[in-house]
DNA sequence: TTGTATGCGTTATCAA
DNA sequence: TTGATAACGCATACAA
């Protein structure tokens, strides 16, 4: 039988209340107390239980991560480790989840499950419409954002500069000489909830600043009804579609590093040379990144795991945040994906 | 306030006991009162309170993922979600945590943190010793492997044949001709308890089985006591090593996909064409494989993660596993790394 | 500083 | 099938 605070009051002599006391550290216990206590539990192996310390002092110590998209994906698995490497030092659980379509959403926001059974809620990469902020704000714990494009949602949040970032991509290809630059979206389903679409619409945005009009500016994407069965299939799919522009594009800002990658292997299969004949550059830095030499947008996403968590912790402990939402810097990589424009080399 | 299970009472005029029979969908509850209560839980957007369960029920309806290194790994990831997709809609948190190094798990095991507190353990990973194995046997919830070299260890387990595996990869380049083969390991500190170390092991087993003395056999390694700052010189070394031995092989097999990676690149920098001067395979086949269209030996840490999740199920609901340990077999993929030894093209 | 006693929200035992 | 009621293991006023 698992041991209770009551065996080692008994073999320590001393009331449950003690033990209680002594072994969380808070409240004042005499040092000699404190000792007999500490070596009474280490001599039955005892562990307080979470449960009922949970149940007796009302709170979980437990932090739920909500993500939009699998956990095992580069984005999500590296905000949670940076989320567990704050939280976990301090004392808190983390319950991962995850959620795919807007139907996932609102399955997961009608049942709350285990919200009212953690202390606050990080939620990552998601793409909140009305219906889940209206859900959202009914709980009435701490929701953390990363990664969220209305920043201004929610106790707190933490994400990158996508307008600056995506200043800098067309910037750079602007200085190259490219006077024509497409964007490339990822193939997903109407209903996902991921904040990475957004970036289509920076980019309209964006383009103009820089005095692209729509026909130097296109966006290629695909239709949500097409199916196709493979990466391969999609990003040729979408080659043929950049091929068949009356405006040819010579340079591309990519969705996503994946989709870059598969991109620039269609084009190459095409016979354009990439960087000599397009420019290609994508968003994230995940570790493809560097493997396929190209030139991205970086994300941090450990970093903003970290920082989400302390305001996590900041906002549990009733501290007040200076700077509840916060945006990181966004920084690219020079890599060897794209050149100076045909003809100005 | 948050509603309790006494609120839905009330509303639905019948006792918390049955709401609780209701609510749980067990015992045998009138249709009538099922959906009066039913009703009125929603209504009040009442939800179970987890720990209230647990500390009534002694169930924790919790397991823990120890994984060794970072949850962001690719491994440990994949690990994850394989057994929160079947973990969770048996109604399960995942309490993931991790460990680096034979500190840690000391460290760990000595306090044991959340054991006690959980149903049952899920180590991934591990180089497990004597002194880990006693601290596991010490515990009387159930312990199941991934990845776990000494396969006999637990009370169930999930892996790869490695030797299996090995001997594919040996073959392979053996009828391609190369009668020399390097097995370069990763570069990690002495006291790390990942379970990848072993295949080091393997391969001067397999090695011998294909009649490759030591001489034509060689393993490339770094001593503990150097220190590199970046990957980039650890392969940098590792090369020159390589480039080093008399008998210079002409085929490597490299612990790991990303340092086969970063092996090849030192290599290419040297002049020595890969596949054309020497062939390389990895082990794992992560994303990053792909990308460099490396030849290597799979692993699915996402179906261990299901397979092992399902037989913690199995132990949780007492029922006799058949096969309590298993081994997958191991799979070659083919890619651009590899290919006849010189003259024999 | 320490002990006593109550309550946290649920499950489970026992009657009805 | 349903309703009381006693645990479950701990934290915390309150008293001493």
């Amino acid at each position: 039988m698992k041991p209770t605070i009551a065996d080692v009051a008994q073999l320590a002599g001393v009331s449950q209340a003690t033990v209680s006391r002594a072994l969380r550290g808070v409240d004042s216990v005499t040092p000699t107390t404190r000792q007999k206590v500490l070596q009474a539990a280490e001599q039955l192996h005892f562990t307080l239980s979470k449960h009922a310390s949970s149940l007796a002092s009302g709170k979980n110590m437990r932090v739920m991560l909500l993500t939009s998209g699998k956990l095992n994906q580069w984005f999500n698995a590296n905000v949670l480790q940076g989320i567990y490497d704050v939280l976990n030092p301090a004392g808190y659980d983390i319950a991962p989840s995850y959620i795919i379509t807007q139907q996932d959403a609102i399955d997961f926001f009608r049942h709350l499950p285990n919200v009212g059974n953690v202390d606050a809620m990080i939620i990552a990469s998601f793409q909140v419409d009305n219906q889940m902020r209206a859900y959202l704000q009914q709980t009435d714990i701490p929701v953390i954002g990363v990664d969220i494009p209305a920043q201004s949602y929610g106790n707190a949040s933490i994400g990158i500069d996508n307008v600056d970032g995506m200043r800098k991509a067309v910037q750079l290809l602007r200085s190259l000489g490219h006077s024509t630059i497409g964007f490339v979206t990822d193939y997903m389903p109407a209903d996902m909830v991921y904040s990475t679409v957004e970036r289509a619409h920076i980019f309209e945005q964006v383009a103009q600043e820089y005095g692209l009009d729509q026909r130097h500016a296109p966006i290629i994407s695909l239709s949500e009804y097409d199916h196709f069965t493979s990466n391969e299939q999609i990003a040729n799919e979408l080659v043929s579609r950049i091929l068949g522009l009356e405006q040819r594009p010579t340079a591309l800002c990519v969705q996503t590093d994946a989709s870059a990658i598969a991109v620039i292997k269609a084009l190459r299969n095409q016979g354009i040379r990439v960087p000599e004949d397009m420019s290609v550059v994508g968003f994230d830095d995940a570790d493809i990144a560097d493997i396929a030499d190209l030139t991205t947008l970086r994300q941090d996403p450990y970093a903003m795991g970290v920082i989400a968590a302390k305001k996590t912790l900041d906002l549990l402990h009733g501290v007040e945040l200076a700077h509840p939402h916060e945006l990181l810097p966004a920084r690219i990589i020079l890599r060897s994906t794209t050149q100076l424009a045909k003809g100005l080399a």
